[in-house]
DNA sequence: TAGATTGTTAATCGATTAACAATC
DNA sequence: TAGATTGTTAATCGATTAACAATC
């Protein structure tokens, strides 16, 4: 689709642009511009414009974007045009909220697996899904070929799993343990600590 | 404390250094060097000495830097060397999970006030903390003087809790709604939303 | 047609890396 | 002393912005 090799910080922006897009399209909207787009997330009109030309020419001039179009555009780039099955690993509070969320079905994920270790959680329910034992882990992401994990373990034991899932193919990890992961080339890793997120905002105030 | 304005994204990765700096001191380790600390956090040792130096002259050539004492100073400039009193508004499954989140005192977070404006739960306990009802909130935001804010509302009245936040003198959010917030310059938003963050991987898998 | 807005180029700005003298 | 590692400079690399021709 692209000769380049499209930076990556361009394609964390696109998963913003996306969500401002689909709040638009639910208020009915159907065209927006570099420059309203902008507005709405906090990007230069220059930028976003550049940003979207990496991929095609999808705008019109004089007129804008057709939003429909740019989502459908967007979501092909991005590959959410499918939806993905994604495990979570820790059902403590944190993996028990993220189990109920139910954000992720309209977006193109689906929480297809919870799992713990401890052994009053096993086999509980936590809305349709039951809990699996840790130990079947590995075995049950390569049968159905897991790709995705949300990592919500304490800080000690999340390295540890993070292993274990890479061995069974995972190349996409969200991890939600305060802890910086060590990974190999080919795994991608998100980090959702709110400490740090706090932190980063601290430093300008009094 | 330094002349020079530092640029944001090295604000950004201060808090990485700290939690990675805590967790090799938990494990007894009294000296690290850039390399070492580099490796950990997946960063080059030349940027994270271009970083710590911008603030002071910390390290000693030939050994590198004593945790104890960089871990002291990282905090004194990421202003948590103090705790900071933060409240969270939306008490539904992500809110309640925060509440009970054992991880932010020691780092220098107290969660004060949980809000929420559904009858069912105003006056309920999360923990030690009974949740106040949301129409009495800016009145107790001032009382306290409260500056930081997790949001963990619906989308739809993110903006609209947003802003009685800023008004109360919020000039930090941490949002949790898949939203983008318009803020007024001076107030600082983080956002976490675990679909952006899954999308921004999505891209790189087949 | 006149007005609006894109896609793109060139200029600017900022961040990262490499290299090394200083020094513990 | 010899080896290790910082702090900093200069060079490189990359990202953002400004500007505008193209065109809807």
């Amino acid at each position: 689709m692209n000769a380049e090799k499209v930076p990556d910080i361009i394609i964390g922006r696109l998963p913003v642009y996306l969500r401002a897009l689909q709040r638009l399209s639910e208020r009915g909207i159907q065209t927006t511009s570099s420059q309203e787009l902008g507005e709405i997330v906090g990007i230069s009109a220059a930028q976003i414009r550049k940003d979207i030309s990496q991929f095609g020419e999808f705008g019109k001039q004089g007129t804008g974007y057709a939003i429909p179009f740019l989502i459908e555009r967007l979501r092909d780039i991005m590959n959410v045009n499918k939806v993905w099955d994604v495990v979570i690993v820790g059902m403590g509070d944190m993996g028990h909220a993220l189990a109920r969320y139910n954000g992720f079905s309209e977006r193109g994920f689906r929480v297809s697996m919870v799992f713990d270790n401890d052994p009053q959680k096993i086999g509980q329910k936590v809305g349709e899904l039951e809990i699996y034992d840790i130990a079947s882990m590995t075995e049950k992401l390569k049968q159905n070929k897991i790709r995705i994990a949300m990592l919500t373990v304490p800080a000690t034991s999340a390295q540890e799993m993070a292993d274990q899932l890479i061995k069974a193919g995972v190349k996409a990890i969200l991890n939600y343990a305060p802890i910086s992961l060590n990974v190999p080339s080919g795994v991608r890793v998100q980090y959702i600590d709110p400490v740090t997120h706090l932190q980063r905002m601290t430093y300008y105030l009094d």
